[in-house]
DNA sequence: TCATGTGAAGACATTCACAGCA
DNA sequence: TGCTGTGAATGTCTTCACATGA
């Protein structure tokens, strides 16, 4: 159960597998192959293997994998063991929308702090979170015991940001904004900037024409 | 010139250089050596000039690379020749978030043309985009000679969505629905699942402890 | 002396292909 | 027969290390 030798990749189709087959109608079939794995989450078959193979999941060469225990298997290995909270600075329009999309979409994670600077903002419930001022940040995360951050804070403020979220005890950073991080190698941060994403798309959308 | 030679990662990490390098005052600094740009990107040197070298990008020796004949080069690699329209289907929370985030940020690209299905936003101007019906997105797309479309409707309807963006001519997709796209495999399809990304980061942030 | 450009090596990730089993 | 599990082969991407040149 060497949880960190799992690559990042195995990780996320880890994830996504776990996704697809959440909805899939228990009644309705209760053991998958691996080709139909595949299919349904656009990897190879013999990519799905290798990654059960990695997280020691088997199945059966006749009724290829139990969904529901793979499922669970899936849960052991990527979920937290308890619920897991998570610290979101910059309550502006991307901010508001992770909240408010991602609110009640994984049982064993929960965005339960907020953090802004507009005076507007601050103690005021947004998207079923209270919202705190970021000077409180530090604390709040310290006392939650919250490990992870997602920051959605404007560029000239992510670096600060983030390294409050740090010294609080953050050891894992989703970061909207566009700037490159510096960081403790240790601590796993991972960009999404909009706009890069944006242009590489634009890129590879004149590629194939 | 072989654009499609170059990988997804190349392209990435080009359009993280020009970012950075745009954010180097020319008054200040003319030149840059690979170290630093690799230290301003969290990129390793040999990496830079690899990529440099790939869009046949020399610099001196003695001075480094010019930044803003860099700049210049990677544009001319990864822009469009001409302005380039972007199709978004979706306006709630993470669409709006998307096109004001967006909105004027690269010269060469403009989200266009916006779409939903609730009446409340038909004809309605939204973030400075006009707002239309999406059984009149082919029409619009064609018209508008637009090849790149973003996803930010709800998980049942992006298959469809994506279907008549593809067949209006799109070519790169952008998907921010948690499902997995069917789809021509010279279709360029990004996918950006927001909860799938948290519970990545939510994992790694537990083994770094 | 110090940075570029790059062949060669290394590290990683994916896919093949088939033994083994129900 | 048709699946899983997996060693081996094949990519692909990154890094090394050094010849070259200012």
């Amino acid at each position: 159960m060497e949880h960190h030798l799992i690559s990042e990749k195995t990780v996320e189709r880890l994830i996504l597998y776990r996704r697809i087959l959440l909805t899939i109608d228990p009644e309705k079939q209760k053991n998958i192959v691996s080709h139909q794995l595949a299919l349904l989450t656009g990897v190879k078959s013999p990519q799905v293997r290798r990654d059960l193979m990695v997280i020691g999941y088997s199945g059966s060469p006749a009724r290829g994998y139990d969904i529901s225990s793979l499922i669970e298997s899936i849960g052991h290995f990527i979920d937290a063991p308890v619920k897991q909270g998570i610290a979101l600075a910059g309550v502006g329009n991307i901010g508001r929308a992770i909240i408010d999309y991602f609110k009640g979409r994984r049982p064993k994670l929960d965005i339960s702090a907020i953090f802004d600077i507009d005076p507007e903002k601050i103690n005021r419930v947004l998207h079923g979170c209270r919202c705190y001022h970021i000077d409180q940040m530090e604390a709040i995360i310290r006392a939650g015991k919250i490990h992870m951050g997602i920051i959605t804070v404007p560029a000239d403020s992510a670096q600060s940001v983030a390294e409050h979220m740090i010294r609080a005890g953050v050891t894992g950073i989703l970061n909207y904004a566009p700037v490159k991080l510096v960081h403790p190698e240790n601590i796993h941060v991972e960009n999404r900037d909009i706009t890069l994403v944006i242009e590489k798309v634009a890129y590879f959308s004149r590629q194939v024409r």
